[in-house]
RNA sequence: UCAGUAGAUCGCCUUAUCGCUGUUCAUGUAAAUGAAUAGAGGAAAGUCCGAACACCAUAGUGCAAUAUAGUGGUUAAUGGCCACCAACUGUAAAGUUAGGAAAAGUGCAACAGAAAGUAUGUACAGGUAGUGCUGUAGUGAAAUCAGGUAAACUCUAUAUGGUGCAAUGUCAUGUAUACCAGUGUCCCAAUAACUAUUGGGAGAGGGUUGCACGCUCGAUGCUGGAGGGUAGGCAGCUAAAGUGUAUUGGUAACAAUAUACUCAGAUAAAUGAUAAGGAUCCCGAUGUAUCGGGAUACAGAAUUCGGCUUAUAGAUUUACUUACCCA
């Protein structure tokens, strides 16, 4: 797996999306959180993410784009030392639910927790 | 030089590594891969006006509602903009204006004053038989006079149909089917109310990997069409009331001509992340040139334009005004 982001591996189905929210199960690691959905889909990728900050917590488009930029980019860099093992096909979303902004660095630590969570969660299952 | 007035412009830069979206080219059956190239703003914001565009509605007239309000110009259009006049503010450069009507009607008015729009007091003088009456004094912006006020109702004049690109058009997987056409079911046994139930057999055709076998569904079946328009795709979508420069006309807003250029197009929504160096500003230290620390605003396209309003660290620049200094 590589360092990669592109348009098939991002969640864009609408009704997968709702159906991620109503059955999915979710980690956290504050101030991320993830939910997550075993399923199926034709693209030849194991996971489809989205990220999502919430605009009650920030007001103003500039701040969550950037939010959702770092997540993008937390996600990208790392997923690949955690999800090379796994066979079924996922749909993710990363939710920031903190109320203040963060940097880069806060946020590449957290998503690594996110992750290890996420893995031992499945594992037991 | 100091203080100020009115505009204009910019609003972090460079390199490296790893990524994202569009377009073009190359390779490839395709999926995709590679290369090149483009990729947020002055307000993209608020959604407050005005249009383009699309759909819906629409005989005519009136009422209501809303908006606008000096004069002239400008524009696709405007409630915007420009010029001029008037009033007010400022030493000035300039700024502000809620600048139609008080002789249609209703309402409202501090202090002072006897009385303020239904008023007729007091003193003195004039006049009269006497009262009414006339003048003066006193309060006030205003005292018997068709006062003031329309950022009070109101009246007048003018204008106004509605919904917004999630408009609208188009393609259409799958699922369901009250539509149309074609094709397709029979046998045995039991029960029984002779057309049903149960059991067994055959069975056109469909599904499962292109074929065969096998498996499986199977008469409310199967095939085709039509209709419908969900998931999703495409168009709308970015070459335009376009941008830069020059010239001409006009006090100006603006217009005309010439010439050059092509400048985001995403859709759970690209335009990013990290590192190093630099720039500017602020604070502190001293050896006055360096070192250390901090800061670099407001803010993110979503059909497209023209305005308005609001937010904005810091920097550059033009014209003008007042005061002071020099000649």
């Amino acid at each position: 797996m590589e360092a990669t982001y592109s348009k098939k591996e991002k969640l864009k189905s609408k009704t997968l999306i709702d159906q991620l929210f109503v059955e999915g199960r979710s980690v956290s690691a504050f101030p991320l959180r993830l939910v997550f959905l075993p399923t199926n889909f034709k693209d030849d990728v194991i996971i489809k993410t989205g990220v999502s900050v919430s605009k009650r917590n920030f007001k103003h488009a500039v701040d969550r784009n950037r939010i959702k930029r770092l997540l993008r980019e937390a996600y990208r860099l790392n997923k690949a030392a955690y999800f090379n093992n796994i066979t079924t096909q996922y749909a993710f979303m990363i939710l920031y639910i903190g109320k203040k902004e963060p940097t880069f660095n806060e946020i590449e630590l957290k998503t690594k927790q996110l992750f290890e969570k996420f893995i031992k969660t499945v594992s037991k299952s």
